[in-house]
DNA sequence: GTCGGGATCCTCT
DNA sequence: GAGGATCCCGACA
């Protein structure tokens, strides 16, 4: 897929409709969603890009996943079936918006950390304000304001409702990293679980 | 009921 | 590079 295409307005995407394809450990889904599309459907509009950065949290076992301390009120959406939108407040501010997946009911799930947004540009960049457009949705915070996410999409059903995943071309070159802002997770702060296209200009600073 | 801290981001120095 | 914004969650008393 060459630049140009990438950039293009998106003409009937496949939305991914197989529970199947999230049931899956958030290693194998986060590798697939680098290239992949998001798509929200709102009152206002759409807006839908290609997902260029990532981070997988790897069920109860890994102290940087919000599923590692026990199922509570906000993570309980983790604890569900896989395909579901996890969406929190983080530093009483930003949204903050993951897919859920598996394997089973194995609670994992994928952060969307950035995104280049391809469809719905005004929109965008109405909710964002004044910013360039490889910053409209780079970084956690960022991405949940483009999109239009809140509180009221956690749960919401990736399979069947308003915002949903199209596969894409999964780009060869990625590469992996340290998470962010995980560093009170111990050795967990260390694994290499952040995944992102290799010079992409849309993905988070740092 | 109270309190500490957080999967962030932006501005200012 | 440092610090502030801002508020929900969860632990603990």
């Amino acid at each position: 897929m060459t630049v140009a295409a990438a950039r293009e307005p998106v003409a009937g995407p496949r939305r991914i409709t197989d529970r199947a394809w999230f049931d899956r450990p958030a290693l194998a889904v986060a590798q697939d969603l680098l290239g992949a599309l998001l798509v929200h459907d709102s009152a206002e509009g759409r807006v839908a890009g290609r997902i260029v950065e990532v981070e997988a949290y790897q069920g109860p076992e890994d102290l940087a996943a919000h599923s590692s301390r026990g199922r509570t009120e906000r993570n309980a959406v983790m604890f569900g079936d896989p395909g579901h939108l996890y969406v929190y407040l983080v530093y009483g501010l930003h949204h903050c918006a993951n897919v859920v997946c598996g394997p089973g009911l194995k609670p994992e799930a994928v952060l969307l950390r950035a995104v280049e947004v391809i469809e719905g540009l005004g929109l965008a960049r109405a909710r964002r304000g004044a910013v360039p457009d490889e910053r409209l949705a780079a970084g956690p915070g960022n991405l949940g304001a483009a999109f239009g996410f809140d509180r009221g999409h956690n749960g919401l059903d990736l399979v069947r409702g308003r915002a949903w995943i199209a596969a894409g071309e999964r780009s060869a070159r990625f590469e992996r990293s340290p998470r962010v802002g995980v560093a009170y997770a111990g050795e967990w702060a260390a694994v290499p679980l952040r995944f992102s296209i290799v010079d992409d200009p849309f993905r988070s600073r740092r």
